[in-house]
DNA sequence: TGACAAAGATGACAAATGTCATTTGTTGAT
DNA sequence: ATCAACAAATGACATTTGTCATCTTTGTCA
C-alpha cells in the first residue's frame, strides 16, 4: 500500500510522450521531476477517496484506475476509466474543492504524485500547458455532456454496446486482438452503464448468445466489433 | 436577428463583476471592449447550432439561453442554462472542436462577441484569466458529473424536484419572491430532467396537487421549498 | 483439500416510465 | 374576432427496468 519505489526520471518515463505533460518547457518538467514522489497502489486500493482533500495531483505511468462517484444512495457510478499516461485528481484541486469522486486501482497502478503549489505554479508559468489543461477539461466536459445525453435518452441495451466499444477505446485489446484489456466485475460495467449489475449480466448473457461477445469470466472477448457498434446505435 | 446595437463598453457592463472577465488584467480588458461586438437575440433566436465553427465566445450582458445537445434519435437534451454574466461557446473553442451543443435565447438576449484569437491570446498573456478559466472548467465538469450519477441513479420524481431547484438557484424568483424567473415550455423541463414530456407533466401535476408549487401558464411558483429539497432527496 | 464467502447467473414479479391517442386550452397571425 | 397551429393535460396501455429470491460457480484462505 503506497509504498514509496525506485522512481523513474520524467525524462526518461515510458508516458512521457503520450501524457499531457509533453507540451510542458523542458524546465517545468525537471522542475516536477525533482519534486515528484513515485508510489505503487496494488489491485483494489484507494488513491484517494470523494470528500478527501486534493493535495497534489497524481501522474499514471503504468496500471489502470477507475474513478467514481457515491450516488445519494449508495451506487457508485463510474465517471471515468484511467489509464497509462492519464493524470488524475486535476478536477477537484482547480476548482478548490474536496474531491468528489474515488480513485481506485483496477490492476497492480504506478503513479507519480506531483504537490499542489508545484503543480499550480508551473501552470501559472507555462501557459502551453495551461492550454493543454483547459484542452482536457473541455474534453472531458464534451465527454460527459454526451454521456449524459446517452443516459437519459438510450434504452440499456445501447448503453451497454456503448460502454463496451468505450472500453476498448480507452484500454485496447490484449495479444490476441479481441480480449478487453481489463478486467471488471459486472458490478463495475453496470456502474458504468448506469443499471442494475443483474440487468448488465443478462444483456451481457444476451450479446453472448448474439454472437457478439464471448464470455469467459471477467474476460470479455469483442467478436463483431460492427454488430457491437450497430446495437450502440451511435450517430457520431 | 442578430442586430448590431449600441455596445455599451466592458468598463460599464452591468455584469462586469459578475463574469469570469472580472479577474483580468485591465489592459485586457480595454483590449476585448475595443474588439468585441454586440449583438441582440430575440427569444428562440440561435446564437450557434450544433455542428458550426466557433468563431469566438459570447458573454451575455442580460437575457437567458438553453444549451442543448441533439440526442441520437433527434431529441433535445438540454445540458446547461446560461444567465447574465455567464459566457458561452468556450468549450468547443477550447477543445479545437465545432461546437456540440446549440445556444437558443430563452428571451430576448443581449450578448458580446469576443473573436477567437483575441480570446486566445487574453487567455495565454493573462494567467489569472486562464486560473478562472481552468476553475470554471472544473466546475462545469463537476455539475456535469453529478448530474450524471443522479441520471442513472435516481426516479424522475427526484429528478424533477432537483431541476425546479436548480433553476430557481440559476435564475431566482421574480418579485413575487415565489415565482421562477423563466418561462420554460414543458417539453424544455423534460429535456432538462431528462425524460418524456408527458412525464414531466403529470409529476408537474402532481407537485400542484401535494401543494409543493402552482402552475399558471409557464409560470411555476415554488410554494415549499423544504419539502421540494426532500422531495429531491439530494445529500449534498 | 474443503468450506466459506463472494461473484455471477437466472427466474418471477412489481414498479417506473415511455408511447400513443385524444381532449382541452393558449397563442398568434390575419 | 376567428381560425389554425401549437402546447398542455390526461387516460390507457405496453415496455423497460429494477428488485427480490434462489441457485450456481468461482475464488480464497485456513
Amino acid at each position: 500500500m503506497n509504498s514509496v519505489m525506485d522512481p523513474s526520471t520524467c525524462q526518461s518515463c515510458n508516458q512521457r510522450f503520450n501524457s499531457i505533460f509533453c507540451k510542458a518547457h523542458e524546465d517545468h518538467i525537471n522542475q516536477i521531476n525533482e519534486q515528484k514522489s513515485c508510489s505503487v497502489f496494488k489491485k483494489g486500493e484507494v488513491l484517494f477517496s470523494e470528500g478527501g482533500r486534493p493535495l497534489g495531483v497524481f501522474c499514471v505511468s503504468e496500471g489502470k484506475v477507475k474513478m467514481s462517484h457515491m450516488g445519494d444512495d449508495g451506487k457508485d457510478q463510474i465517471i471515468r476509466l484511467v489509464k497509462a499516461g492519464d493524470i488524475l485528481g486535476y478536477r477537484a484541486l482547480l476548482s478548490g474543492e474536496r474531491y468528489s469522486a474515488s480513485a481506485e486501482a483496477l490492476e497492480d497502478t504506478q503513479v507519480c504524485f506531483i504537490p499542489r503549489d508545484l503543480f499550480i505554479q508551473v501552470l501559472k508559468l507555462d501557459s502551453n500547458l495551461a492550454f493543454e489543461m483547459m484542452k482536457l477539461l473541455s474534453d472531458e466536459l464534451h465527454r460527459a455532456e454526451i454521456k449524459l445525453t446517452h443516459l437519459a435518452q438510450k434504452p440499456i441495451r445501447e448503453r451497454l454496446a456503448e460502454t463496451l466499444l468505450f472500453i476498448k477505446e480507452t484500454y485496447g485489446y490484449e495479444a490476441d486482438g479481441v480480449t478487453l484489456n481489463v478486467r471488471l466485475s459486472r458490478e463495475d460495467i453496470a456502474n458504468l452503464v448506469g443499471t442494475a449489475t443483474e440487468s448488465a449480466i443478462r444483456l451481457l448473457s444476451e450479446f453472448k448468445k448474439d454472437g457478439l461477445i464471448e464470455l469467459e469470466g471477467k474476460k470479455i472477448k469483442i467478436m463483431q466489433p460492427r454488430e457491437l457498434l450497430k446495437t450502440a446505435n451511435l450517430q457520431d
